[in-house]
RNA sequence: CGGGGCGUGGCGCAGUGGGAGCGCGCAUGGUUUGGGACCAUGAGGCCGUGAGUUCAAACCUCACCGCCCCGACCA
């Protein structure tokens, strides 16, 4: 491709609107364009860089078994109504009537049709175990889009689908896929990292995601400083911090005026948080609940939710607290009724806690549990932090932020049985297939691409995803013969296999040209100039080196493919 | 949806009642040509939309729309 043909133009500017590096490139380069939030056109840079990721991930998803196949993004709604996500996606449906006023979806994911299809090609156990996917696009209504291509409501996704006889095949299809997942993430130039994580609205059970560790990103992962754990902030675990054993003391009341806050408390009667139980409130799909946990400790929503089988956790409003009884600012179990009751399992860890009295201006001192209140649930509803041990191994916890470069879930028997797919076994039995589904976001994952490979002057393509290989600069281009030379590389390098973009606009000064050759970021940087030529040469850089190696025009072509591939 | 911010040539911005501007980019001519050159000339804007206030609105008021950022959700 020749720079004066290429329809893109790069700015020298960033975007007021960018803030992500990621975004400011891809807009900067002219490798994309917004036509609305979270919705974006792809020019030729960025085109070109996805069909290789997709190449990627074909090649990768083929390898472990998948069979790839293209499902409809416009769905009846019936068929959401079925599986019950009518509901349970929310708003995040992109929904729509059409002539006939019969409601129908953009669909944001295939569990649906899969399952459809399943039923009627899927009747023994000799059919299974099968993974079909598709690289197709999707239509989600985020609440907010971010980021550039990071979270947008239309987007290409690879998702794929295995349908298992039993859980043995669900174990084996999931490693499969994930083993998949970590050679495309390594092709891509991306060092992702596998989490546990919560399943959210797709349902299931186990579920992984992979995080590539970048400031810009919108998760939090923790890891081990001694081991390979690794969980996303929503699902992880961490030793919560052990307090001294002490023999219960006699519960007394005290006098706190206007103190309202676990650091107020903590402050004035100079004990520390983790000897205090704070208390939270929620509505959890219009009921409200009491949570305690000790002071030095947050809620992890998520756990609290997946307990409750919330559809939509909130905390209350004080409104909803005053209506239930409750002080806010001294609010404890102590004598708490008529109320579903939660607690975290770090109340267990002590004695003598300090607790809200449940009227205004007081608390009290030495409550312990079960001696002093009741609480219907004990479980861990903590969040993990850095700092504290790993459960598994001892070490030390870390967090991480990171953006979630892809994710997969053992379904197990949701879809099956909300949607009747069933096979015989050897026996002559109906079963219910065993599902699990995989996605990547094919535009998130240049997006990260780009996060993870750039410098302060622009992109820093890995050879695999790169739009071209090769930035073939020609300087001096008014000289005939290095016009002519630079042509004839141009076609040569293609000749060669070599994906070239050359830069063979005649007025523009050397500095325009390395600065757009910097920003557009190729693996390789190749210069044809006056200078060069009369050593017979042309100069080879690669994106972010220093130093420049002069390649003789003789053999150039196998040069430059060792600077590319080796 | 809550909180914050912003809508003025392609991009970045100034302009806060009375002539729509600057820089970059773009076009033409000339001089340049190894890290974002210089000179000259020129094109390009119902100042997001609609109502209102006023003799007069890019500017003041109200409403709406759009976009960005922070939070609740996801590939």
């Amino acid at each position: 491709m020749r720079f004066t043909r290429l329809m893109t133009k790069t700015m020298r500017t960033d975007p007021a609107e960018a803030e992500t590096p990621s975004h400011r490139y891809m807009l900067r380069t002219g490798m994309v364009f917004q036509v609305a939030a979270g919705v974006y056109a792809y020019l030729p840079l960025a085109w070109r860089s996805l069909r290789k990721i997709e190449g990627i991930i074909r090649e990768e998803m083929d390898a472990a078994g998948g069979q790839e196949i293209r499902m409809p993004a416009l769905q009846p709604i019936e068929l959401w109504d079925e599986s019950g996500r009518s509901k349970t996606f929310g708003k995040a449906l992109f929904t729509l009537k059409d002539r006939r006023e019969r409601g129908m979806v953009l669909a944001p994911t295939h569990e649906e049709v899969i399952s459809q299809l399943a039923k009627t090609y899927i009747q023994s156990y000799r059919d299974l175990p099968v993974i079909p996917y598709q690289i197709q696009t999707k239509f989600r209504d985020e609440p907010r889009s971010r980021a550039g291509l990071i979270r947008v409501r239309e987007f290409d996704m690879k998702d794929a689908y295995s349908l298992d006889a039993d859980e043995d095949g669900l174990e084996s299809s999931y490693r499969a896929m994930a083993q998949a997942y970590r050679n495309i993430y390594e092709r891509c130039g991306l060092p992702a990292l596998m989490a546990e994580a919560d399943s959210g609205a797709i349902g299931g059970k186990d579920s992984h995601e992979f995080i590539l560790p970048t400031p810009t990103g919108e998760d939090t992962v923790i890891t081990c400083d001694g081991c390979d754990y690794a969980a996303n902030l929503e699902r992880a675990t961490g030793v919560k911090p052990p307090l001294a054993p002490e023999a219960p003391l006699p519960m007394e009341e005290v006098s706190t005026p206007g103190v309202k806050t676990i650091a107020a408390l903590s402050d004035f009667l100079r004990a520390p948080e983790s000897k205090t139980l704070k208390a939270v409130f929620y509505d959890a799909d219009g009921e409200t609940v009491f949570v305690t946990i000790r002071g030095d400790l947050e809620v992890n929503e998520v756990k609290l939710s997946n307990h409750l089988k919330a559809a939509a956790l909130r905390l209350a409003t004080e409104e909803e607290v005053s209506r239930a009884g409750l002080v806010a600012g001294s609010a404890s179990p102590v004598g708490l009724e008529g109320i579903r009751r939660v607690a975290d399992d770090s109340i267990l860890s002590g004695a003598n806690f300090v607790v809200g009295a449940n009227k205004p201006g007081a608390h009290l001192l030495n409550a312990n549990y079960p001696r002093d209140f009741e609480v219907d649930e004990v479980l861990d509803i903590a969040m993990a932090a850095a700092g504290q041990e790993c459960p598994g191994c001892g070490g030390t916890l870390k967090s991480v932020r990171g953006i979630e470069v892809g994710h997969i879930f053992k379904l197990g028997t949701f879809y099956s049985e909300t949607m009747g797919v069933q096979y015989l076994d050897r026996e002559g039995r109906r079963r219910p297939v065993i599902m699990g589904c995989y996605g990547i976001g094919v535009g998130r994952l240049l997006a990260a691409a780009i996060e993870q490979n750039h410098d302060d002057k622009g992109i820093r393509f890995p050879v695999p995803i790169a739009p071209y290989h090769v930035h073939l600069v020609g300087l001096n281009l008014t000289d005939p013969d290095v016009a002519t030379a630079a042509e004839d590389l141009y076609r040569r390098l293609w000749n060669a296999g070599v994906e070239c973009l050359y830069d063979d606009r005649p007025e523009e000064t050397a500095g325009v040209k390395f600065n757009d050759a910097d920003l557009l970021g190729l693996p390789l940087r190749v210069v044809v100039s006056r200078r060069a030529l009369a050593n017979g040469s042309v100069e080879a850089r690669r994106r972010g080196d220093k130093a420049a190696t002069l390649l003789p025009l003789a053999d150039v072509e196998q040069d430059v493919k060792g600077l590319l591939f080796t």
